[in-house]
RNA sequence: GGGCGAUUAGCUCAGCUGGUUAGAGUGCUGCCCUCACAUGGCAGAGGUCACUGGUUCAAGUCCAGUAUCGCCCACCA
């Protein structure tokens, strides 16, 4: 044991530590009928991806879930695994592509997603490695991808029962297209943020012919001479088909019916009344843009208006848009404002602010878009998902995003489902080329959507002739016979993947024996980013397929930031990469550090330095290991138990410490009170344990006279006792370093498998914590002296302890040499009768009075200084106490129990006031 | 426009159901390399708990409002 080094290096530890867990199996879990299981499901992290301090944060605290019932003998089971990011994904293979001077329409589909999977071979582990450096304690062996056979065959099951069911329906809608990606987006992954953008106000002729006043010069004319409508996308102008006015505008009621003509496109438009229009917005006029906007396809659909797309999938305005045709969407713009200026139809342009969607993978501008795509009809599937969070089946923590939750499923939309790339899972829907040319020709489906009624479209089913939904490729038309069939190109999105996790991978549509054991799982552990995303969704795919919740508990922690508040992003610079904070400060540091700064579901805010706190502390643990183990003899320590008589004052108080411990630390993890329970276990650790414990256990072991032996056997145990306790206290949050000691400790297997600790009640003991308190506050005070005087911490002092109770002096005695030693009294005096010697400082303490012998360096300057100040402060809480006992008022109306201990409070601190005061007098 | 969060020591933050003297880490000051640990030990200074009002015997804690910062949601072009 000499040989342990003076510092922990994780470095050296961590790699070896996991390879043995792995190696023994001990991430490993199975059914097991006859223990209960404690289920996690990781949230599968982009495969592309690599670790950032949100994952750390993440999978800190699941492993410390996973840990820690595990230990209290749960069947723990942390599912791994990945997504397959479509979107991001295709964008990382196609860039790299093109660093080769490749594109992946050169390629086709088949060779590019070739490509794709053998990126996946080379790239995809690196997030699962980094992962194992964090120690999380994930049963590999069942690491899942979104791509794998088993859970794309989940995918195709569930949309082929969405879809029987009614659930799933295409049509042509507004969707969110990202011209760079050119996909359509749901709603979710279009965040709208805060442009600074401008309104332009665009001067619309009436057609001359209508017969309106003649052309008159000046202001008049020009009023005489149109509607202005305000627009913020002047180029979606040239798919204008009307100008819509509030049917109770009476500016413009005379306008209603009567035609505009559309500048530079020259089509005639109509002036129609909506009430979807604000009159005190802009003009009060809108120009309508089916194909472009979604408030506008309503109106349309209202006023049966035939769209006109001008822009193409890539963001380019196409043939509709005449001359502009070919140009970039915003460069049309420009020439657009230009044109209209040059005819004087640009009438003003003023700035706006307003959000617009941003794609949430490559942030460009999100074109809302007319397009053909599926949906599911989220409404009829949110209702069992809204009730199970009412009725308490899935619990939120902290409970406010509950409401959150609410808000978004009671307005739930539909959700678009059908992306235009080729990664991900191609739709299982086949057509019939015989038959689609009507299914081509399908008509939207006109269902209002209104602010409350937002359901996209109702079933085309009856419309759907020639469309196939099958796992597998049908051989003939079930209509026709023909054979010529083919699938849809469309993949899903990815969360169509995803919201199965918790069930698809335990096997599901298959009736496993693990589905069956472990399902519903336990907690979901996750950011609250994607509580829309996937939290949400999972709630309704586990009810809609499982016909039960897919988890109990919502762990919804904070956002990790840095010091500004930003978050941490690759492209704002501001990350702190956790493998670099673990190959500097150890992995234990980073999982410590990250916990203690995170309260319950606030965001963190980190910086470098606050690494050190879990550094220092694992050292701390190491070094503290590493005394208890320099210090006791192995071969003879038989683990404590109860029936160890004759324990010492010291050793009743620090079991009695180390219950109530494990009793709060229980306690904090059963509330998800994480950073509590890691601060509860430091506290007992460094505080009691180390700085006291310890201290007093000294002596005793640096003492080889044989009338203390069995003393020092006892500490020993105490020692171990306590040291292992703590470590499987610890082991959670910090498994390596408990770990590492932990098998220095003896031979023997895994911390990991150890029992947690459980409370013995018996072992509280409240007389032996008041008397540690008092032997403490009597050392402090001691200390303080020195401290104020100047005494050299090399001087020995001689002490009077002077008690003014009977039973004063019995309460000190069993601590004297704690006393003696910590306070560093050579020689210590207790007596009642004690009289204060001539040179000394006075202490004053609840029943006792401290003097500390100062011979011949007594300066009595400072000594009135410091017995001054102390009795300033005793005099303002006992003014504070009186006014209070003065009070009728509170006499009254409190409890009794606080009354008197108010009044007790008094009496103790005028005392103690007296004492001082005759102290000064003295002097 | 709606919702949520934050505002406590120089800095970063805890403080759950109102009740002894409002805590920690870090930084600062002084003293110590004392035989586990200087990634350490001992002692100390530092707070009108954002503001205003209210409820209460009692408010950092509960209620209302104000201010500042931040986040999320939302089809006013």
């Amino acid at each position: 044991m000499k040989d342990i080094p003076s510092r922990y290096n994780p470095k050296e530890t961590e790699e070896v530590l996991y390879s043995q867990w792995e190696k023994k199996g001990l991430f490993r879990s199975k059914p097991d009928p006859s223990r209960k299981p404690f289920t996690i499901v990781i949230p599968p992290p982009n495969v592309t991806g690599i670790l950032h301090m949100g994952h750390a944060l993440n999978n800190s605290i699941q492993d410390i879930l996973i840990r820690w019932r595990r230990m209290q003998g749960a069947n723990a089971l942390w599912v791994p695994g990945t997504d397959h990011a479509g979107i991001a994904t295709q964008n990382v293979v196609e860039r790299k592509l093109r660093g080769e001077g490749r594109t992946r329409q050169e390629l086709g589909r088949e060779e590019f997603i070739k490509e794709v999977w053998k990126w996946r071979e080379e790239h995809g582990n690196t997030i699962i490695n980094q992962l194992k450096r964090l120690g999380v304690s994930c049963d590999w062996q069942r690491t899942r991808f979104t791509m794998d056979e088993g859970l794309s065959d989940a995918v195709m099951e569930a949309f082929e029962r969405l879809y029987d069911k009614g659930l799933i329906y295409r049509g042509n809608y507004i969707i969110n297209w990202c011209p760079r990606c050119q996909t359509a987006l749901s709603d979710e992954e279009a965040p709208h943020i805060d442009t600074e953008g401008k309104l332009y106000y665009i001067r619309y002729p009436f057609k001359k012919a209508q017969g309106f006043p003649q052309l008159r010069s000046g202001q008049a004319r020009l009023k005489a001479q149109g509607v202005v409508v305000a627009t913020t996308r002047p180029e979606t102008m040239l798919g204008d088909v009307a100008v819509a006015v509030n049917p109770k505008d009476r500016r413009y009621k005379k306008f209603i019916g009567k035609k505009l003509i559309l500048p530079l496109v020259g089509r005639e438009i109509d002036i129609i009344a909506d009430d979807f229009v604000d009159k005190k917005f802009g003009t009060g006029a809108v120009k309508v843009t089916p194909a472009h906007d979604p408030n506008d396809f309503e109106i349309s659909k209202r006023h049966s208006l035939e769209p006109v797309k001008v822009m193409a999938p890539d963001g380019k305005m196409n043939k509709n848009a005449g001359r502009f045709a070919g140009m970039d969407r915003f460069l049309a713009r420009e020439a657009i404002l230009r044109e209209l200026k040059e005819t004087g139809l640009l009438v003003k342009t003023e700035k706006h602010q307003h959000a617009v969607g941003h794609c949430y993978r490559c942030h460009t501008l999100i074109e809302p878009y007319l397009s053909f795509q599926w949906f599911v009809k989220m409404r009829p599937l949110a209702g069992p998902a809204i009730e199970a969070v009412k009725t308490g089946k899935v619990k939120f923590y902290p409970k406010r995003w509950t409401k959150v939750y609410l808000n978004w499923m009671e307005n739930i939309r539909d959700w678009c489902i059908s992306r235009q790339i080729w990664w991900g899972h191609r739709l299982p829907v086949y057509y019939c080329k015989n038959c689609t040319k009507q299914a081509n020709e399908l008509t939207v489906d006109s269902s209002p959507r209104t602010k409350t009624s937002l359901v996209r479209g109702r079933q085309l089913t009856e419309k759907n002739k020639g469309v196939m939904v099958s796992k597998v490729k049908p051989e003939r038309c079930p209509e026709c016979g023909a054979t010529d069939i083919y699938q849809d190109e469309d993949v899903l999105d990815t969360w169509f993947s995803s919201w199965l996790w918790p069930f698809s991978t335990l096997g599901w549509p298959e009736k496993t024996r693990d589905l069956e054991y472990f399902y519903p799982t336990s907690t979901l552990v996750t950011a609250p980013e994607i509580l829309f995303f996937w939290v949400a969704r999972m709630i309704i795919s586990g009810l809609e397929f499982m016909k039960e919740v897919p988890f109990k508990d919502v762990y919804l922690h904070g956002t990790v930031r840095d010091l500004t508040g930003k978050k941490m992003s690759k492209s704002l610079g501001n990350v702190i990469d956790p493998i670099d904070i673990i190959n500097e400060f150890g992995s234990d540091a980073l999982r410590y550090s990250m916990i203690a700064i995170t309260a319950t579901g606030q965001d963190v805010f980190l910086s470098r330095e606050k690494f050190e706190i879990g550094r220092n502390f694992a050292n701390k643990i190491w070094n503290a290991s590493r005394f208890v183990l320099m210090n006791t003899n192995l071969s003879k320590a038989k683990p404590w138990t109860q029936s160890v008589q004759g324990l010492a004052l010291a050793d009743r108080w620090i079991l009695s410490r180390l219950t109530r411990t494990v009793e709060s630390v229980t306690k904090a993890l059963d509330n998800y009170r994480f950073n509590e329970a890691e601060s509860i276990a430091y506290d007992f650790f460094w505080h009691d344990f180390c700085d006291w414990y310890l201290e007093m256990a000294k002596p005793i072991l640096a003492d080889s006279v044989e009338r203390i032996a069995d003393r020092r056997k006892i500490t020993e145990l105490v020692l171990l006792y306590v040291l292992e306790n703590s470590l499987k206290l610890l082991h959670p949050f910090m498994p390596f370093v408990t770990e590492a000691v932990w098998q220095n400790i003896e031979e023997r297997g895994s911390i990991m498998t150890e029992k947690w600790p459980k409370p013995d009640r018996s072992l509280i003991n409240k007389e032996a914590e008041k008397n540690i308190e008092l032997i403490q506050s009597v050392i402090i005070s001691i200390r303080n002296i020195r401290s104020d005087m100047n005494i050299p911490h090399t001087a020995m002092l001689t002490v009077y302890i002077v008690p003014l109770k009977k039973d004063g002096c019995g309460k000190l005695e069993e601590g004297s040499e704690h006393i003696k030693r910590l306070a560093r009294a050579e020689k210590l005096i207790i007596e009642k009768t004690s009289k204060k010697p001539a040179q000394c400082a006075t202490a004053v303490l609840e029943g006792f009075n401290i003097f500390v012998s100062l011979e011949g360096v007594i300066d009595f300057k400072a000594e009135k200084a410091r017995l001054r100040k102390k009795m300033e402060d005793i005099d303002i809480k006992l003014k504070f106490v009186n006014k209070r006992l003065k009070d009728d008022n509170f006499i009254k109306k409190a409890p009794e129990k606080i009354v008197s201990m108010e009044k007790e409070k008094a009496a103790r601190l005028k005392e103690q006031k007296d004492r001082l005061k005759k102290t000064l007098e003295s002097l």
